[in-house]
DNA sequence: GGAAATCATGCGGTTTTCCTGCACGGTATG
DNA sequence: CATACCGTGCAGGAAAACCGCATGATTTCC
């Protein structure tokens, strides 16, 4: 019987393509992931991947394991799971959760909720990180994050993703930031002027300019920052309006504006989990802590 | 992430209940196994097992991941045979099988399937040996054996399984052998005569014993014994009658009168794989070379 | 077309893991 | 109360796993 813990690596190489990307993702050494995979077609008894140029190519036989691996590796997760629930009935939750969260809810929600889990589980080791979303589900399924925050917003639903578990933990809503020099105006009188907003192929990008679009017209994107403190900052020295959450206005210095948009459009926010660990204890303590939060943040 | 093939060891626990047990089954030393369990303990973040007298005892954890133990080890073998599924397509199937079975297959069809086999497929290693009946199942899931002949007798049925494959590879009549010496008689008549049958409690046995009683007289048994080879000397010396397989019909030693019996009664022999074993090439192979040789057998 | 970058994979060498044999402490058995 | 039995620690030796580096092959880029 094979070690199941090598089909991760066999599933990072199909998902990546290269050995040493593979090797990066599971910080491990190309060679070490080489060694991995050689020893997992010795306790297999046959080749799963060939030479392919300088790369390697997975064989029928490879692909076969692969498609093979992702239940496997979702039922060891559930198992794994299901002792850990059993096991924080009689013992306190400890352990190991790295969460992967953008900057928003980074600024505040977070604090918030670890310093409720320091309390409610002092030994549950909170890690936290920053990921870009295309990385996020990448990272995720490598087990290089247990858990990753997304952001969604109206009318464009992200796409849909097997073998993980979305879970929605907050909404907030979209607000129009402009500096305070500026006479208060209706959005589509916004046409003249400069706005900041975030990277071209972003969610919130698209959305930003299709709420201008709607507004009849087309934004001039003058600053491109995806870090909201930045904008704001942009915004009070009146070098542009920005769309920000309702989240971050905290944050904004005197001498920005903030005002309702038409209808009141919320993004979402929520949780991406692998399927077999949605019911981890450290998991749903974690949603707890930071519904928590976020109840404590809109009071 | 745990290494899932230590849940073998943590079923082995629980189905035979120590330590020492286990270590005997998979070959080990009892403090190989103390270890492996503890570092499964050490992988989960809790505790499986808690002392109990000299022994050891499940936890509520412990008993919910040998519940999840079984579906994962059977897909990790699914995944193994496919993948060697695939493999058998382009290269020679090699590897090991492991055969228990019985004396009377293991006397004429085992050899015959043995040399087709190797024929056949050089490079494939099968070993055999043989098993008492209530030894089979707990020997197959321990992956001592891969493969397990069993054989069934009329309306007797065997116990249904769970987690395992059967599948009938053949049958077989069960005849009467009385010495030459005495006269021909019908099997109603023998019930003064000594019987040679197998040990109680096993499945000929109660067959056998059956048999009489519906042609109306207790049997007297005066020798035991499994072994057919046996059985004919004694049936030959003329001190039993005995109900022996058409199979071993040929290794009766002159001496040894035949007989049908009423109805021409039929055992049945086949196969148990663990489930997730039962597409796997070599078992498939032997499936073929077993069937062929009683083919032969049969001519 | 050749130099440089990229990629997979071997080879020492060190650290970690895993197993056996043995001994010890605790528990049932007679 | 002696004996057999069970689980588990502790050396010690064998195997596995990892890294860094070097090598050979292939692609990319100038």
């Amino acid at each position: 019987m094979f070690d199941a813990r090598r089909l991760l690596v066999l599933r990072e190489l199909a998902a990546r393509g290269t050995v040493t990307a593979v090797a990066g993702a599971l910080n491990y050494s190309p060679s070490a992931v080489s060694r991995q995979l050689a020893v997992l077609e010795e306790e297999m008894g046959t080749a799963l991947l060939e030479a392919s140029g300088r790369r390697v190519r997975l064989t029928p036989a490879g692909e076969a394991l692969v498609r093979r691996a992702g239940p496997i590796l979702e039922q060891m997760e559930r198992a794994e799971s299901e002792v850990s629930v059993l096991a924080s009935e009689s013992q306190e939750l400890s352990g190991r959760l790295r969460v992967a969260a953008f900057q928003t809810v980074l600024l505040d929600v977070i604090p918030m909720a670890l310093e409720r889990l320091a309390h409610l589980h002092p030994r549950l080791r909170v890690e936290t990180g920053r990921l870009e979303p295309e990385d996020a589900l990448p990272a995720l399924s490598a087990h290089e994050y247990d858990l990753v925050l997304e952001e969604e917003y109206p009318s464009r639903p992200g796409p849909r993703r097997a073998g993980v578990t979305l879970r929605q933990v907050m909404t907030d809503e979209m607000v129009l930031a402009v500096p305070k020099s500026w006479t208060r105006v209706p959005l589509r009188e916004l046409a003249e002027h400069p706005w900041v907003m975030e990277p071209a192929g972003s969610a919130a990008r698209d959305w930003a300019t299709q709420i201008c679009r709607e507004a009849g017209f087309e934004p001039e994107v003058r600053h491109v920052s995806d870090d909201m403190l930045v904008q704001l900052s942009l915004v009070r020295r009146g070098h542009a309006a920005a769309f920000v959450p309702e989240t971050v206005v905290p944050h904004a210095p005197s001498g920005v504006a903030v005002e309702h948009l038409p209808g009141r459009p919320r993004r979402t926010v929520f949780s991406v989990v692998r399927a077999g660990g949605s019911t981890h204890p450290a998991c749903t303590a974690f949603h707890e802590a930071f519904e928590h939060a976020v109840d404590r943040l809109h009071r």
